[in-house]
DNA sequence: TATTGTTATACTCTATAACTATA
DNA sequence: TATAGTTATAGAGTATAACAATA
């Protein structure tokens, strides 16, 4: 397998570098944007694939997490919570709809309550069952320890936007 | 205004909380996965936003960085650098080419060494500057002692994903 | 045979605007 | 007047396949 990647090296920032070796990110090192931005891609390849084998999309998965956690909720409360406009939100439900993952009734007559269907609970007990296994592989390099750190800075940040109104919400 | 933002709750996983106050994330408040995919999202709007301001996207801006501190690479090794694919870097350089904010000088007669221009040094530092200045908002919510924190944690994957085999690179 | 840059193409995700109907 | 769901559409970003020229 000749995949020939040229390494990165990752050092404070300063002056210029030419040199023969392994490139340098430079400052992007320490730009939380650059760098979450790049996980964020480096994640997704890999956990749509694990998902995919279960009809799933990150977002659905999502989606269907929040619903068994908060059953009975309006679309809009929803996709509101995943932090997804309602009108990207419509294909996910009718997608989960059609694949009967999920039941809606009417609440009054412009709005409906998502609940989970036993179909629903099935794929997403089987999906994150997977998604363990997925993050697994991930503690290689990441103890539980630093796994637990590095969500909780992250849902600092979540929260903070959430209540900061000067941060744009999505 | 009236964004009638609806609340959300982390909290550990555990069993379903049906209520009438804030949605609760369950186990995605635990998921990297989730987490990082929804403050790309965050980020990225607000951030995009900000580089707009100087004819700037997120890649162009990395792309600048990169090739400021790695004067003469090859187009596919700055690609490779930054974690895209050389196929999807051909508009982006032809973009930097057109703004006149890189140049391109033949090394053999298939590749090129890429280096910065004046005019790209110029966009780099005006653009750096207002990049901390985003950053330094969020900073009102992640400490500089936290910050380090996040971007350490945030290498170690990328560098754990570089070097090991099971994991997709992009 | 492998590398470098390129084109074409399709797919996903997201953002915006506008519409219907209901409250 | 505001809310809930929807449709249509456009723009990024990314992935795959294939190609020409060169090493």
């Amino acid at each position: 397998m000749s995949l020939v990647k040229t390494d990165i090296v990752h050092s404070a920032p300063g002056i210029p570098k030419p040199r023969g070796g392994p490139l340098d990110l430079g400052d992007l090192s320490n730009s939380i944007e650059y760098l979450v931005s790049r996980i964020h891609r480096l994640i997704f390849t890999g956990f749509s694939t694990h998902l995919a084998a279960f009809g799933l999309r990150p977002l659905t998965f999502a989606a269907l997490t929040v619903i068994e956690r908060n059953p009975g909720r309006k679309q809009s409360e929803v996709a509101d919570a995943l932090g997804v406009q309602r009108t990207n939100f419509v294909a996910t439900v009718d997608e989960m709809l059609q694949k009967l993952w999920i039941d809606r009734a009417p609440i009054d007559r412009r709005s409906y309550a998502l609940h989970l269907s036993e179909g629903g609970a099935a794929v997403l007990k089987a999906a994150a069952a997977e998604r363990v296994k997925v993050e697994n592989e991930w503690d290689l390099s990441l103890s539980p320890a630093k796994k637990s750190e590095l969500t909780a800075l992250l849902r600092q940040i979540i929260e903070a936007s959430s209540s900061d109104p000067t941060i744009p919400r999505r």
